[in-house]
Parts: structure tokens; C-alpha cells; sequence
DNA sequence: TAAACTGTAATAAAAATAGTTACAAATAAA
DNA sequence: TTTATTTGTAACTATTTTTATTACAGTTTA
């Protein structure tokens, strides 16, 4: 978490399905985040590829959700936003010669590995749907 | 998490605890880390106001454990290390005038408040003992 | 054919992290 | 009591990551 990404999707998502099937543009969501309309279209991008939205280009162009508020888990949202690296981030390069150092990182990976999972689990109970809701 | 400090301050405890009461100076943990001294002294001001680790000034000094590596669970420290702020991080000012945008922030902050606390509690089910033990 | 969009690359600016240097103060041991 | 070692800290620099901007080609509608 902590990734102003996840909120800027999550805004996104809740904009969609308060738009309940219209189309909504880029500089339009980003009047509402308040951000460059561009940082709406690159997270569009990467809606798109996990199957969230969909996007039609040209004059009245824009974005809509790709399937039902309640098929959509924070969950999987979470997982798509942050894509590769998990919780960790830490590339640091310990001591091997250290026997902590030598193991330190496989460790730290496994503890990441295994709280991420209970914190997407937590996530998944969750859809666009019910944070959506949480709107009056 | 995400954050750099806690693996640096878990590498700092596993090696005290390895040490068995030995003071270990922070010259020598940032040799293990692989990290500049100083940002191990720095991480020891946290791991001392939170009553983790005990230091000793002069010649021959250095840290050591303030408490047995059992009573010390992963939760408080990952508490200690984030400090104010939390998974959230989203310091958006969103456009008031959306109906969207005027309340985001609020179920955002109580979306990374319940989904922190579950977080918190499964880090706490694992204390540095646990953690060092993994270590052969 | 003009207007309103998306898609995307290239770049710049800002913010967050991490690293460095320098030195005063404390302590232990020679 | 002097020297060496170590912590504590401030000030500063560098690096990395994140966010923002500009620019423009391609698409679609009217």
C-alpha cells in the first residue's frame, strides 16, 4: 500500500461506478483527483491490462467499468497496483560473509510473502462495490 | 512497510539478539547491513524510544537488547518504524466540489486504518525471537 | 474536416530516501 | 591523565522514486 497509485485507482473505480456505464473522460477523473489528466491515463493503462475498465479512443471518447463493482476485489486491485515488488522494496545488499547478512534477505522475503498474503486476503473481503457504498 | 527501516531495524535486532548481551557497535552492524554507519545510529534513536535496545557510550560501547527477543513482537516494531504515518501515504487534495473527490480521502484513511490494524495484528503473532530462529 | 478524445514518449520537477562528512561528548584502558 | 574508541547529532549531498508537464500522433464522432 502506502502507493498514491492505489488510491488514484481507486478513485478512478469509484468514478466509474458512480457513472453507472457512461463513459467518463481522463481530464474529467482528473478534475476530481485533482492530477494531470496523463496520470489518469497511464493508471487506465494499467486498468485496462488487469480487465477493470475499458476505454474507447476518439471524440466522446473515455472509460467505463469493465465488469460489475462487486466482481472487483481492493484484493486484486492492491495486487495489480503494485505489480512486481511486494511489501519489501529492500534491495539492500548485505554482508555474506555475515551469517545474518548471508540470509537476512530470504527471510525478510519470506515474512513479506507471507503478510502480504493475509493482507490481500483481508483485502479481497472487500469489493469496488462496498467501498463504492461507502459513499452517501 | 515497504520501508527500507524496517528491514534495516529487524537486522539490527536479529544481530543483538544473536550477540547474546554483547554490546555490538554500530560500526560493526553496518558492516553486516551494508550501510553507512550513521544510518544505523540513526535507526537506533527509534529502536531506544521505543524500548527495544539499550546503548552504551564511550570506548567499548554499543547496543544490546533492553528486553528478551520473545517480548519484542514484529507488530510494534513495524509500528515504531512507520510513525505517524500510515499504509496511506495519499496526500492528494481531491477537488471538493465532486461528490467523489469531496469524501475520498476520508474512506480511504478508514479503508488503510481497518486494513493496518489486521496488518499490525498478524505481524504480532511473530515476535524476534520467532523471526531469529528462522535463521540457522 | 474540425473538434474532442485516447495513447504514449520524452522530459522536467518535486519529494522522499539514503549516504556522507564532521565533530563534540562519553567512556575505558593504557 | 592521555589516547583510542565509540555514540550522538547536525548539516549537507546524492540518489532514487514519484509526480507532473509538454507535445503530438492516432481515433472517432458529428
Amino acid at each position: 500500500m502506502n502507493n498514491g497509485r492505489f488510491a488514484i485507482s481507486l478513485h478512478i473505480l469509484v468514478l466509474l461506478d458512480k457513472a453507472k456505464g457512461e463513459l467518463l473522460s481522463s481530464d474529467y477523473m482528473a478534475g476530481s483527483i485533482n492530477i494531470n489528466p496523463v496520470l489518469v491515463r497511464k493508471e487506465l493503462v494499467n486498468l485496462r491490462e488487469h480487465g477493470f475498465v475499458l476505454s474507447k479512443e476518439g471524440k466522446n471518447g473515455g472509460s467505463t467499468l469493465a465488469k460489475t463493482a462487486n466482481k472487483i476485489t481492493l484484493g486484486s486491485l492492491y495486487q495489480s497496483v503494485k505489480g512486481n515488488y511486494l511489501l519489501g522494496n529492500h534491495k539492500n545488499d548485505p554482508n555474506p560473509l555475515c551469517e545474518v547478512g548471508r540470509d537476512i534477505n530470504r527471510h525478510l522475503n519470506d515474512l513479506y510473502d507471507e503478510t502480504e498474503k493475509r493482507l490481500i486476503d483481508e483485502l479481497n473481503k472487500q469489493t469496488l462495490a462496498d467501498f463504492s457504498n461507502r459513499f452517501a
